[in-house]
DNA sequence: CAAGTTTTGGATTTCAGAATACAGAAAGGC
DNA sequence: GCCTTTCTGTATTCTGAAATCCAAAACTTG
């Protein structure tokens, strides 16, 4: 029929993220992202509409690929409840060692689109992605801390919804103080005192 | 010898932060800093050169309020160790009640800021405040940590070092979390999980 | 009260970056 | 091998926002 694209959509999406997620919505430029991605600007504007579609798109193929990540290691059978909490945390602060490693901060485009108002205001499907997201995360982590207490691997303590939330506070925050150059190993420790009420 | 000024500098400032610790830098136009501090352009011009510069300006101002603040708080000495934690803790939170209630997010100057490399390297001034600002806070806690040891309200636990570094990234996690819309008791009794390590 | 200096308001300019237009190239069907 | 369709690259337009300019007003002081 035509002429078949050259390059793979969800290439682009990762590499728009990329930056998105290191600069926001408003500090990324459509030619940063024309660069990130290896791909012509009116390829670009051809395959997603304007720099907000792509944003959008973006935003839903991040927290999707983030969420698979996380659930793959939240139900892993072979674990019990506290192993897999303790091998999140490490996976999150593994993102965050090899992105210093790269040179580059890791960023994280939930807490940057959140913590934007206007962002989240701009598409009502901004707003749905992340309240999505954060239930689903949310669910995960909240069957973890119930396997967790059946196993007997965690002791009882905060609601498992509440201990969920506490879970997912700790993971921004992380996220936020890594950026001001604390080590991953002081990183990693500081998560595990704050998952005192969960683990020990 | 000279018309005097209209307004009140410090006002400006603290107008002027109040909207970018919502939007951000990039999403903050001088028209609305104009409108917020009810000053027009070329007077904002005037007094401070240029967008930058006031938010550098913003910037310090509000981090060294909220540290006075913080400090307040966390040096009181009719006060152990473990209520000037927990009264910390309540303040920080009622940032947030109080935003919600005025209809807008809270959000965090520095947290945004420090999510935002870019910006960070626009002006070596913003990284020398945060820095400064993050080693002044957590020096106080760290103090709050060892007052609490030794008047015998908190137990022996983490350095206290690190104990300060995992107050400072639940603060931060909270400041995010607060965004989703969970609610000011919930937030609380989250915080107090966290600090499990070091209250309980 | 007049001189001198600074502030003020509004219009204007300038600029960066998003979006578009268009010409030409590449692929697949017939 | 031609023809249609979609892709690519460059140049251009458009837009929103930062920054500047200038004339007029306001205040202090001698």
């Amino acid at each position: 029929m035509a002429r078949p694209r050259t390059f793979d959509e969800s290439v682009v999406l990762e590499a728009a993220a990329a930056q998105f997620r290191v600069h926001g919505y408003a500090d990324t430029s459509t030619e940063q992202l024309c660069e990130a991605a290896d791909v012509r600007r009116s390829s670009l504007y051809n395959a997603f509409t304007s720099k907000d579609e792509l944003f959008v798109r973006a935003l839903e193929h991040y927290a999707s690929t983030m969420r698979a990540l996380q659930a793959s290691i939240l139900t892993d059978a072979s674990l019990s409840g506290a192993e897999r909490l303790r091998k999140l945390i490490d996976a999150i602060i593994d993102e965050e060692r090899v992105a210093r490693a790269e040179g580059h901060a890791a960023g994280c485009m939930g807490v940057h689109t959140l913590m934007n108002p206007d962002l989240r205001a701009r598409d009502e499907r901004i707003a749905r992605i992340l309240e999505r997201d954060l239930q689903e995360r949310l669910g995960l982590l909240e069957d973890t801390i119930r396997a967790g207490r059946m196993d007997g691997s965690m002791p009882d303590g905060p609601a498992a919804g509440e201990g969920a939330l506490l879970v997912n506070t700790l993971i921004s925050g992380i996220r936020v103080t890594a950026q001001t150059g604390v080590t991953p190993e002081i990183l990693h420790r500081i998560a595990l005192d704050g998952l005192r009420s969960l683990l020990a």
